[in-house]
DNA sequence: ACAGGCATCAAACATCTGTTTTATACAAGT
DNA sequence: ACTTGTATAAAACAGATGTTTGATGCCTGT
């Protein structure tokens, strides 16, 4: 195997990533990204087999870092009280998720899969999104004190996540004249505002008598 | 013009609505409607103009009764405090949202256009979103008691937003195991979740230190 | 030096999709 | 009865898109 070779292989790789994070499998053709390469349409399906083999690869790498980024997370909040935890969570999630950076496709990316789903879902939901899920479910359950599987820790795991995906750009805000959310402190108070008004929330929650 | 022109335009209108509601714009061909509408491929171009000509109609049908949700979710709280504003608001709009009657389709079919936009997004968002989005933002800034601009009125109606759309029926939480919720039991009960979790939310931001 | 394998490229292919065309049937007005 | 306008139908068209093909050139091992 010659340098070459794999060269064009990895240009292929990088020009994937930013695309499917940008506008998602079904919008992004085998064309744009060979043109974005600098490669000939022929590429994709000799290195990767198809569009879909390309666009397999890709998602991997980003299961793999959101798990990357669960466990970061994790750790961020051993040993601390659960409310500290779920504020390191989001903290720790938010500034991956909104940072621009040379990963700042990667959460993008995930976000693009769950909106409109290929079939590389369902192991990008067992391999990344359930362990993460799991962790915030317990967390949230220490907070209530009730067993993981309690609906009003579902609930709560949903609001959370529904939040975070929230301040993602995308066209809807921007033409209500929001701005992106990217400087480090914009994201820093984003994290902040998420988690006070989910802990406040999940303790109301807690609080509710069972059924009125 | 004769009876039976005006027939098989409606039956377009009616398998378009839930094609699209369903599936969004793009991922729904022409034919498809056509093959459950029992017309010809021709027959959207001719009564229509455009495949988009036909979405815009629906479309517009879809805003014009999301409207109507605000409106009424407005008059639900009329002479209430803010807090009970809030509830009735979430209240009636996850009725509708979450309803799977013969209204069902209108919700989902604007949280695709909000997903994965169109040349039609523009005048959705003037004529329907925005009132909705301003209404949220008076009464979220009654209960911060602060004026609507304040970036703490607009994080926490994007949290609310966030949350209700969250039950939408969607791919990802099938493949996390979760039931649809439809039963109206059920629609109550995340209602009032949603409201009193960010009721909660809210007041906790309200008082929160401005910069720590 | 040469033969084999491999990456690259231009072109073509097959399919899908929105749209247009052309012809036909039917209803209404004169 | 004849003309006219209109809805429907089948076919074709044009462009986009994923994939395949066959030729070409380059590197490597012998």
């Amino acid at each position: 195997m010659s340098g070459r070779d794999r060269e064009t292989r990895e240009r292929l790789l990088r020009a994937a990533e930013r695309l499917f994070a940008e506008r998602g499998f079904r919008r992004v053709t085998v064309r744009d990204i060979c043109r974005r390469a600098r490669a000939n349409v022929a590429a994709v399906n000799y290195h990767f087999g198809s569009k879909l083999g390309l666009y397999r690869e890709v998602l991997q790498y980003a299961s793999d870092a959101l798990r990357a980024t669960t466990d970061e997370a994790r750790r961020a909040g051993e040993g601390c009280a659960a409310d500290e935890q779920l504020r390191r969570f989001v903290h720790v999630y938010l500034r991956r998720l909104l940072a621009g950076g040379a990963n700042g496709w990667i959460h993008r990316l995930i976000n693009q899969e769950m909106a409109d789903p290929t079939p590389a879902l369902d192991t990008l939901v067992e391999q990344a999104l359930r362990p993460r899920i799991e962790y915030l479910s317990r967390v949230v359950a220490a907070l209530l004190d009730c067993p993981p599987e309690d609906p009003r820790v579902r609930r709560s795991v949903a609001s959370l996540q529904a939040q975070s995906v929230a301040y993602l750009p995308n066209p809807l805000a921007a033409r209500l004249g929001m701005r992106a959310t990217t400087s480090p402190a914009a994201i820093d108070e984003v994290a902040r505002h998420i988690a006070e008004f989910s802990l406040a929330g999940i303790r109301a929650i807690g609080a509710l008598p069972p059924r009125p």
